[in-house]
DNA sequence: CCACATCCTGACCAATCGGTCAAGAAGTTT
DNA sequence: AAACTTCTTGACCGATTGGTCAGGATGTGG
């Protein structure tokens, strides 16, 4: 009485969609984007790509519920174990390499962030504010035995979010200023990040 | 044989549509925006709206067009009379400052730069990029000099954007964190940015 | 207060939007 | 290969899109 298992025609064109609609969402906005394009860049047909998921709203909707979960599962990973400013450095070389690997899911992200985050307020105002008190709560506790500097631990991470975040959002623009065709210059991001981290949390 | 001069409802009107069009742009994007939501904001007609700018494109050109010369002007300040240190501080607290008093605006320009930039490559790779090119070597002087740290100047730029910016684009999500809803924690992020980039640069 | 330019609008248009549907094509099971 | 389910599509729909236009309202200089 369960639920039927997906054939093999349903998991690789459920794949296609969700992969043009991540193309088209994260450039174009929910707005911006149409079933046209979206069907044109999963090379099905329109009447075909609604068989598979009902409306426009829901396929955004399949996106950004899986999203918000793997987009914070390097902040869940910092954990008092390590040295703290090791700690946090692995963090920020994570959270790059995600702008890296993943950089049309950030600029959904921030599309989604941009129009007021309508879909996923409920989520900022639970899970992630959960997570992000209960990391807080960690790095105010380094500050306090003088294992790191003492900075304001919300906005030291909101900081990490930007920083990292802004070389897969603003990555045309990075890319015009350094006369970069390519992600070479992510490497020297890393150089950057890592002293400049460093440089900043050492007590 | 010049341009007249615009009467005075010409002025209030491209001013009130300037504003709306700012307004509804900086949130929907570019393709998001509709004619209807402009003039509604407004509070003029479609027709109206049409007969002050020829049409949407022109709208979004015209507000782009003004917005990166006062986007820049803060780093165009930056210069070597003083400590490199306090020179520096003083460009962030002013991006700050303009996440704080022009937040629409700085919507706008990320909106832009998400979709691939494709109405501003042209000044991201002239104008801005020779700025960036000045500042970068003056910054990269002060390094060598050792009155800054050895950062690369490039990305501490991107930092700075990063990071101001990051409390305009990302309002919503750093207010849904913190439990705000005024903007009183810019003073705690004007703090957190002076103490965290004075421990990073000082050498 | 007249003449002229400026300003404003309702009605309308073709194109595109998200979405539906009946019917055929392609797989799968027996 | 028959029977049945799953997959796919062309044609179509009402609503919304950006934009036009004729003509009326309003403002302005003589």
């Amino acid at each position: 009485m369960g639920e039927k298992q997906p054939s093999r025609i349903q998991m690789k064109n459920r794949a296609a969609i969700m992969d043009a609609a991540l193309q088209v969402f994260s450039t174009e906005g929910f707005r911006g984007a149409t079933l046209d394009q979206i069907a044109g860049a999963s090379g099905l047909s329109k009447p075909n790509v609604l068989y598979y998921f009902s409306s426009k709203e829901a396929m955004y909707e399949a996106l950004l519920s899986t999203l918000l979960d793997d987009w914070l599962e390097p902040l869940r990973q910092v954990n008092g174990d390590g040295d703290p400013i090791e700690e946090l450095v692995a963090y920020i070389m994570l959270k790059l390499k995600m702008s890296r690997d993943l950089p049309r899911e950030s600029r959904l992200f921030a599309n989604e962030i941009l129009r007021g985050a309508p879909n996923i307020i409920g989520q900022i105002e639970g899970p992630l504010r959960a997570l992000v008190d209960e990391k807080a709560e960690l790095i105010r506790g380094w500050s306090e035995e003088g294992r790191i500097a003492k900075l304001d631990p919300y906005h030291l991470i909101f900081s990490i979010w930007a920083t990292t975040q802004h070389y897969a959002d603003f990555d045309v623009q990075v890319r015009g200023i350094l006369r970069r065709e390519d992600q070479a210059h992510l490497t020297d991001a890393e150089s950057f990040l890592s002293e400049f981290y460093r440089r900043a949390l050492t007590p």
